[in-house]
DNA sequence: ATGTCAGGTCATACCTGA
């Protein structure tokens, strides 16, 4: 089973794009991030004709998160994270598709740092995180992906240097990816590659693809229930190089087939 | 500071967020 997130920046107006890597990458599962339309503007026919059932949670001009599901329904499970009655933005959806619980997420950007956005970018990571243990403590199998907005360590920016004062890398928003990922959290791409240089977003200035100067803010985070399942977590880079591309790349895990006879099943992958 | 997008509007040229 192949798990995706990408955030498309503007769904509409990049929809020839996410259909035609769909349509190439056939993954099971797409977290979509930045749809930047209400509820009522989402292309649910084009996503339908292309194979795919979704959830969605939209809003006007910005944010707006999906789940898309292969060949199937996912079932909503939430819509918003809990702890904010009064949070209006529309940065969390989640659904269950075939027994696995998949949280698609937008955290804030949080720039300019400090400042109110900035602290609501930290209101926003303190709530994902109080969810995220009642999700692990569910002992279900899940997994949380999306746009972060947050590079782990210095391997996961071209300069780090430059970045010290920005809102997706200082020391107070790493240390709550850090919080969240000692949970029991398992970031699927660091995993697999511990000391590469991978990235998942390029600004659109500067040339900054051609220069590969990029960041690593999408994550994919397994639950230990599922975890000793992944087998694969790669970038679509390909993708960020085409006409009306958004400024992210796909990020996507294999993970290995449950065992359908024993649901508590063991975390390591099964071999042949 | 720069740069590039998409969406939205007191619209055919700006503004914002990212």
């Amino acid at each position: 089973m192949r798990i995706a997130t990408y955030n498309v920046n503007g769904i509409n107006g990049r929809l020839a794009n996410l259909l035609g890597w769909l349509g190439e990458a056939a993954p099971d599962i797409v977290c979509v991030q930045e749809l930047k339309a209400p509820d009522d503007k989402f292309p649910g026919a084009a996503v339908r004709a292309a194979g795919y059932g979704a959830v969605w949670h939209g809003q006007k001009s910005w944010n707006g998160v999906a789940i898309l599901a292969r060949g199937a329904e996912p079932t909503e499970t939430r819509r918003g994270l809990p702890g904010d009655p009064d949070d209006t933005h529309s940065r969390y959806v989640e659904a269950a598709v075939g027994g696995t619980i998949v949280g698609c997420l937008y955290l804030p950007n949080g720039n300019p740092a400090p400042g109110p956005k900035f602290d609501y970018k930290l209101r926003w990571f303190e709530r994902l995180t109080e969810h995220a243990k009642t999700l692990l403590d569910s002992g279900a199998p899940v997994v949380l992906a999306g746009d972060f907005n947050v590079m782990p360590t210095d391997l996961d920016v071209y300069a780090p240097e430059r970045w010290v004062d920005d809102a997706l890398f200082r020391p107070e928003v790493r240390e709550a990816y850090r919080r969240l990922i000692e949970q029991g959290w398992t970031d699927a791409l660091r995993t697999l590659h511990p000391n590469e240089r991978i990235y998942t977003f390029w600004k659109y200035f500067r040339n900054a693809f051609g220069r590969d100067a990029g960041l690593r803010i999408d994550h994919l985070l397994l639950s230990p229930s599922i975890a000793g399942r992944l087998v694969a977590a790669e970038v679509d880079r390909d993708v960020r190089s085409r006409q009306r591309a958004s400024d992210h790349a796909p990020v996507w895990i294999e993970l290995a087939e449950a065992n359908a006879a024993s649901p508590r099943q063991a975390q390591r992958p099964r071999t042949a």
